[in-house]
RNA sequence: GGGCGCAUAGCUCAGCGGUAGAGCUCUCGGCUUACAACCGAGCGGUCACAGGUUCGAACCCUGUUGCGCCCACCA
């Protein structure tokens, strides 16, 4: 099955593609539908995701595979976390310079799809055996190329920067080949091995299922004590599943349960059936549960099953494949669930056998894809030895070779590689890599490497089972690359850099590819971290479940708010490992923020800010241009540190706050004076403005690709922000008088802002002033000050009738006739008492001998900072109260 | 049954040894020529409970209670 390279991004219905905006004609809202099918197109068509392993070797190499989803899926709002965490990390190291591949991909889901086309089947009441084996897989075949997919496109909304030229398919030719390489290296080796062994069967599906592929439910069911034998052979046990009664060949006890010890070894008469069965004594059993005897079916359960192994019991299957009950009697034919209450009726026919009956909650596997109960059954399967593969698998961890992030997870990974049993992998299923086994007709068995010709002649027939479909994806990391071959890619490429997935199938999938990957790649394992992330919840915390109705789904999103707002909502709630909460107000917030970021470009345009190569010399910026570079320094290295912590929620908080609370509400409002003033001043603000937000939008690009690259393109006229340099921090630039002076800037603004509210003046008014700078630095930013606050200059004959100082600066305000004393002063006073516990208690603590006996320098220094700001903000709040009119 | 984790502002979560933070919500006031998808101001928490360690605990230790998740072959 060849992919086309490329599904236009209409196939799913995506906006029409518009022209691209002109520079001068941003309209005052971001319309994301205006812009994602045009950019993805141009992307594309770029081949700017399209990574080259011979393009110079220097460079880094930065390889994620994305986890195949199963082809039946369509993307949920878990792909759309998983897929926003890589490529916001692809993003970044692409604009970092590495060598970047991401690369997309689909899994055949076999149960899980085989269901799927049964059930359209069904509909034509056909069953896969109506088809046949070869015009059923057809079939599938057939659904996959229609359906199937789906999500392809969907990620194509998302914006997800995959190399489409390199899409794979577990069940494609490539994947088939590096399956059956594997397989006959791993049995060639003795670590496949088949085996008749009770496994989990599905009664409904019809096919063994792995451990992994069994969901434990508690349910509510009966604990039935029933006699066995009779007079001193008279021993009662307990079963939650009467009927397989009929199937049991023993009763076990423990060897140190006295009650019993005088009936080990003897017989007694298994009620209903009339035979006799032995008495064993056996260290799995439990003397203080129940009566402390057992009794043991070796054919469907599987401890019987062990303990009639120790014992040498004979193993009496009593059900079909369907979980019918097969031996002859007053039971055949009747399904387990109705023949355990008819069994139970007829022990109580028989008199005093049933001793009692009491409702009894245990835990009861179920059938991951079909919810049906799981049946024990003893059958003919293959196996993968995991023992050595196991170990290898937890080593790489705890060597650290491989690093678990966030480092707490690794606990669970151990405890799960260390515990493993063999892995069933054969399915009685016909979707999937059919295993590439023959039999002779004298009982040969013979494993077929993928570039061997099948044994030919009469009685030869191959294996009719499937490889469960975690075989195939735990084959992934390097079954994409080539392997088998020994491609450019896998040389370049593996080990990929990280593998980004839920904690969910921390077990499932990528145990599986540690252990695969280390196996086949000569000890090498398949990526260097593993990055897990939680599960997307609703806004309350609960799981997004059909049943809730509390299910989002992502397009839809998409849709209303675009694809960086949906992006940006569930990076935002990405805390390492925890679970991602998302709600539409907060998908409202996001998409507000891009429409933050749409007008603060627009102003910058209107405003003339432009990028070049150089900045403004240091002498040459204001106060606040040499406040606002100093912060986007202290940013970019704060972010970085947080891509490298995987830690999007802070990386995301913190580019939000820069971008709102400090560029937005402050720069800008600072920049607008000198903007409309002489030159040169206006030239340098229109600098700093496009230099900030240039770094501002290449900083946000890994998170809300489309609206950055929108407006980057426009501001910059450059091709393209997905190949822009990611900013680097510049120290020389960080500057620690600005930002205290800016503070103090915006400390005086708003404390002049809070007592015109208090005050009642409304934010429009004007109010005549007179500023008393001092000798502050802040003077230049007087009129900056005067025009944030609405402040006029004093007419003459100007009376001040309110006071406020703050760090050294005061404005006096004529408030006459509005002002009202009392309140100004009960909050003043309000605020005063705050000031003076603050004081008080950095005071005591440095009476305190102990505490400047043992406390570091550095907190000693802090609490008289601390104390020293308290003290001002107390001489502060007086002033205003003396400055008030009696 | 075993293991892990969580209890912080109305909601969702940061903070994990130095005097409580964010977003959303809420209250009040504003269409101030980038943005009303906006602007300004404000209210709101004995950090589950009880002990302990420490000069100092939301943060470390012990126990209690209440949740959540994972694993599991006590019938």
């Amino acid at each position: 099955m060849s992919q086309p390279p490329y599904i236009p991004v209409d196939l799913v219905d995506s906006p029409p593609v518009t022209e691209s905006i002109e520079r001068a004609e941003l309209p005052p809202q971001y319309t994301p539908a205006d812009v994602e099918g045009r950019l993805y197109e141009r992307w594309i068509s770029s081949g700017f995701f399209t990574a080259d392993p011979n393009r110079n070797p220097a460079r880094p190499a930065f390889s994620i595979v994305i986890p195949p989803p199963n082809v039946t899926g369509s993307l949920h709002m878990g792909h759309a976390l998983d897929h926003s965490i890589q490529d916001a990390l692809v993003r970044r190291r692409r604009m970092q310079g590495a060598e970047t591949l991401w690369l997309p991909g689909m899994d055949h889901a076999g149960i899980a799809t085989q269901n799927v086309v049964e059930r359209e089947l069904a509909r034509d009441n056909l069953s896969r055996h109506d088809l046949g084996r070869t015009a059923f897989v057809e079939r599938v075949w057939q659904w996959k190329a229609e359906s199937g997919g789906r999500i392809l496109g969907q990620m194509r909304r998302l914006g997800d920067s995959v190399d489409w030229s390199r899409e794979a398919f577990t069940m494609d030719d490539q994947r088939a080949r590096a399956v059956r390489t594997i397989f006959k290296r791993l049995y060639d080796d003795g670590l496949i091995y088949r085996a008749e062994r009770i496994i989990n069967w599905c009664p409904r599906c019809l096919t063994a299922l792995s451990d992994i592929e069994v969901e434990h439910a508690d349910l509510e069911g009966e604990l039935v004590s029933i006699r066995y034998g009779s007079g001193d052979t008279a021993i009662v046990v307990a079963t939650t599943r009467a009927e397989t009664m009929l199937g049991d060949t023993a009763v076990a006890v423990h060897p140190g349960d006295d009650r019993y010890r005088h009936l080990v070894g003897r017989e007694v008469e298994l009620p209903l059936t009339g035979r006799g069965i032995p008495v064993v004594a056996d260290e799995h059993v439990d003397p203080s549960f129940g009566t402390g005897a057992v009794k043991v079916t070796p054919a469907h359960d599987p401890n019987d099953f062990e303990i009639g192994r120790r014992h040498g019991l004979p193993s009496l299957t009593v059900m079909d494949e369907r979980g019918v009950i097969s031996v002859h009697g007053p039971f055949e034919g009747l399904d387990r669930f109705e023949a355990r209450p008819a069994v139970v009726a007829a022990l109580r026919e028989q008199g005093r056998i049933v001793k009692e009956v009491r409702p009894y909650l245990h835990a009861v596997g179920h059938c991951q894809r079909c919810a049906t109960a799981v049946e024990p059954r003893v059958s003919l399967q293959w196996f993968v030895r995991v023992a050595p593969l196991a170990k290898a698998a937890g080593d790489a961890v705890r060597d650290g070779r491989v690093r678990v992030h966030p480092p707490e997870m690794a606990a669970r990974y151990f405890a799960w590689v260390d515990n493993m049993h063999d892995w069933c992998i054969s399915r009685q299923l016909w979707w999937g890599h059919r295993i590439p086994v023959w039999y002779g007709p004298a009982g040969e068995t013979v494993c077929v490497g993928p570039d061997e010709s099948p044994p030919e002649g009469p009685g030869w027939t191959q294996d009719t089972d499937v490889l469960d479909t975690w075989f195939s994806s735990a084959l992934w990391p390097f079954s994409t690359l080539g392997w088998p071959g020994d491609t450019p890619d896998l040389r370049r490429f593996y080990p990929t850099s990280v593998l980004v997935t839920g904690y969910d199938i921390l077990f499932f999938w990528v145990a599986r590819m540690m252990m695969f990957g280390l196996y086949a790649m000569d000890g090498v394992p398949p990526f260097e971290v593993i990055a897990l992330h939680g599960m997307v919840r609703d806004q309350h915390g609960k799981k997004m479940s059909k049943s809730f109705g509390n299910v989002v789904d992502p397009l839809d999103w998409i849709d209303r708010y675009g694809a960086d707002a949906t992006r940006f909502t569930l990076l935002r709630g990405a805390n390492p490992g925890g679970d991602v909460p998302v709600a539409e107000e907060w998908a409202q917030g996001s998409r507000n923020f891009c429409n933050k970021l749409w007008n603060a470009a627009r102003f910058a345009l209107m405003n003339g800010a432009h990028v070049r190569g150089d900045r403004p010399a240091a002498a040459e910026l204001g106060t606040a241009d040499a406040w606002i570079l100093s912060r986007l320094q202290r940013v970019v290295a704060e972010v970085d540190e947080y891509f490298a912590d995987f830690d999007f929620a802070k990386a995301c908080e913190t580019l939000y706050h820069f971008a709102w609370d400090e560029f937005c509400d402050w720069y800008v409002e600072l920049a607008k004076v000198p903007l409309a003033g002489p030159e040169p001043a206006a030239e340098v603000t229109r600098r700093v403005l496009g230099e900030v937000l240039d770094a501002l939008l290449r900083l946000l690009h890994p998170l809300t690709p489309f609206v950055t690259e929108e407006l980057w393109t426009a501001l910059t006229g450059a091709e393209s922000v997905v190949v822009a340099d990611w900013p680097v921090a510049d120290q020389t630039l960080v500057n620690d008088q600005a930002e205290a002076d800016i503070g103090s800037v915006r400390r005086l603004v708003t404390e002049v802002r809070r007592f015109r509210a208090d005050q009642g003046l409304k934010p429009g008014q004007r109010v005549p002033a007179a500023l008393d700078f001092g000798g502050s630095p802040l003077a230049g930013h007087e009129e900056a000050i005067r025009a944030l606050l609405r402040l006029t200059a004093p007419a003459a004959g100007f009376t001040a009738t309110a006071s406020l100082p703050v760090d050294g600066v005061t404005v006096e305000l004529d408030t006459a006739g509005v002002i009202d004393v009392g309140a100004e002063r009960k909050r003043l006073e309000k605020d005063l008492t705050a000031a003076r516990k603050d004081a008080d208690q950095s005071a005591r603590k440095l009476d305190n001998p102990d505490f400047m006996a043992k406390a570091p320098e550095a907190v000693v220094a802090k609490t008289r900072e601390r104390l020293a700001q308290a003290r001002s903000e107390i001489a502060r709040i007086e002033g205003q109260l003396a400055a008030l009119p009696s």
